[in-house]
DNA sequence: ATGGTAGGGGGCCTA
């Protein structure tokens, strides 16, 4: 089964796009992040319309995050534990080939001006998501966390590292953050397919960043180690970045070793489930 | 050279 990941930029401006690369690349998960859009207002039918089971935790101008999934929703959990007013992280669980699989979309704050308390909020975000994670992984979950976050990890991910320079996502404090995670014992799907660089996920709107190629890669899909052990492919599908009215990242495909059998359910089941 | 562009919401903020 094969579970995507896309930074859409406002599910609004973006549901034309979104809707023509659903159909071609057919994933069976797909987490969303900046949806910027309130739970009731989300184009839910624009979407199952394409077979997606879908589920929402988003909030009006900023941030959002969604999960659309040809599986039924055995579970969803919206926020960060330890509570949070930002919509930046919704989970869902499904059962695929006899056992439950974890999915979680996610999107980090931004954290600049460093010098201000977004950087503090990023920070102690960050650390939030860590103990989310660490719960997961004591549990010995198969899961998969994915989405936006924010960080730069490394000059390999940078076409222009010295552009970023005193940028929140590549301050040594978020490098630290998203080192925290790998060293949970998760793993960079995509790193862990492609030891290169050259390969990003994010052009800025401004200075023809993309015709330049000033790309980062700050999007990532993070397993644990039963998801890992399943890691079959990481890609980054470029092309959605020079259709029209493109997002500013494009999505990351990963693709498990598991049998994937789609199933819709009634959109209501999906919003079910309050865990935290 | 401290700009440039885009989305959303509502008279600027976030990225």
């Amino acid at each position: 089964m094969r579970i995507a990941t896309w930074n859409i930029n406002g599910v609004r401006a973006r549901i034309e796009t979104a809707v023509n690369w659903l159909k071609d690349a057919n994933p069976d998960i797909v987490c969303l992040q900046e949806t910027k859009i309130e739970d009731a207002a989300f184009p839910t039918e624009a979407f199952g319309d394409l077979g997606y089971n879908v589920a929402v935790h988003g909030q009006k101008g900023f941030n959002g995050v969604a999960l659309l999934s040809k599986l039924p929703f055995d579970e969803v959990a919206r926020g960060i534990p330890g509570g949070e007013d930002q919509a930046r992280l919704i989970e869902g669980v499904f059962s695929v080939s006899g056992r439950a699989l974890r999915v979680a979309s996610v999107y980090a704050p931004n954290g600049n001006p460093i010098a201000s308390d977004k950087f503090d909020y990023k920070l102690a975000w960050m650390e939030k998501l860590a103990q989310r994670m660490l719960v997961a992984l004591a549990a010995e979950e198969t899961f998969v966390f994915a989405g936006d976050f924010n960080v730069i990890p490394t000059d390999l991910d940078a076409r222009f590292p010295k552009h970023w320079v005193g940028d929140a996502l590549f301050t040594p404090q978020a490098k630290a953050a998203f080192r925290r995670l790998q060293y949970l014992g998760l793993t960079d799907a995509f790193r862990a397919c492609h030891g290169e660089g050259g390969h990003f996920t994010y052009w800025d709107y401004q200075a023809g960043s993309w015709q330049k190629d000033d790309g980062i890669r700050i999007d990532f899909a993070l397993l644990s180690p039963q998801a890992a052990d399943l890691l079959l492919n990481a890609e980054i599908d470029k092309r959605p970045r020079a259709w029209a009215k493109p997002s500013d990242h494009v999505p990351v495909v990963v693709e498990l070793d598991l049998e994937a059998v789609s199933q819709k359910q009634p959109p209501q089941l999906a919003l079910t489930g309050q865990l935290f």
